[in-house]
DNA sequence: CTCTAAATGAGACGTAGTCTCTGGTCAAGG
DNA sequence: CCTTGACCAGAGACTACGTCTCATTTAGAG
């Protein structure tokens, strides 16, 4: 059973109707190698309104198939997500996104739970850098051939940063 | 010398004007108290225009005088820092913050490096949870006290969630 | 006091997302 | 077959948050 048919099957189980926007929304998504946004989906989904590309991707977040990375200039991407908890690690020159779930918040949180008596329910973390190829890349003189990759798209806006 | 004239000193530092408008906009964000938004500021410091808070609140950014905080929803909003590095901890139901620092992020930073080769040069945690009194107020049964305080500014749009 | 670079305010613009409204599709029931 | 009602689509208005532009003002150095 393809990818597809995995999701689809997961999305009548919930009582949405399969229609032929929502599959053609669908096949967009898991076209796409990186991450993404709405307006990437718009252009390989001719036919398909704004507002429906918005509502199908609420219900694919709902169902964990795709989770939202914050970039480090503060624009939210969509990617493709194993539907397990986990966090990115996103290079900040080439826009490369990596996941990792086998780190060790969780002691964190115990930590804090215990020493602010909050009931903690969840937490977002997101982790800044670059990655292998960027910093070797970096270190060749007057190379021009570094950020090409998803870079390009949406760099407008937004700051990170929390201190 | 009072906290204003400290920050006047450390714009004149950066080699930034004190203008009126950026001391109305100080001001303000001075005069909060808890975590605020932009609209929060417009509608104390009338006749200071909305580039002009924005610009403000960036530079104020830049010197770690304010930082921002990823709300539950989605909502950004701003509040003033410490100065140091630090996290959230966000309570889900009335909306207050709370800084901390003494977490050991740092460790799993430096696991995450040897892991992927990354250069890893920032990050951002929010932690969600419910505080001490919100816990307290939702085992009273019926209690309609509940959830009054920053809530209500701005709820529309937005969600949290990477997953 | 003069001069100029920096800053301002108004408003156009951009982007991400929601809402509303009208109309389509489809399954169940009569 | 027809009706009804739930769900869904697409268009486009609208909102929130922020940036850009441009003509005008002003801080502050000389």
């Amino acid at each position: 059973m393809s990818d597809i048919d995995l999701i689809i099957e997961r999305l009548e189980l919930r009582g949405h109707r399969i229609t032929s926007s929502r599959r053609r929304v669908l096949d967009a998504v898991l076209a796409q190698q990186a991450h993404f946004t709405v307006d990437d989906l718009l252009h390989t989904t001719r036919k398909v309104g704004r507002a429906t590309v918005f509502r199908t991707m609420k219900i694919l977040l709902d169902l964990n198939i795709v989770c939202r990375v914050m970039m480090d200039d503060g624009a939210l991407h969509y990617r493709l997500s194993t539907g397990r908890h986990h966090h990115h690690l996103v290079c900040t020159n080439c826009g490369r996104v990596e996941d990792f779930s086998n780190c060790d918040v969780n002691s964190l949180v115990r930590d804090l739970q215990s020493a602010t008596q909050y009931e903690i329910e969840a937490h977002w973390l997101e982790v800044y850098g670059r990655c292998q190829s960027c910093q070797l890349l970096a270190s060749v003189p007057e190379s021009k051939s570094a950020a090409t990759s998803k870079r390009a798209t949406s760099a407008r806006g937004g700051r990170r940063g929390n201190n």
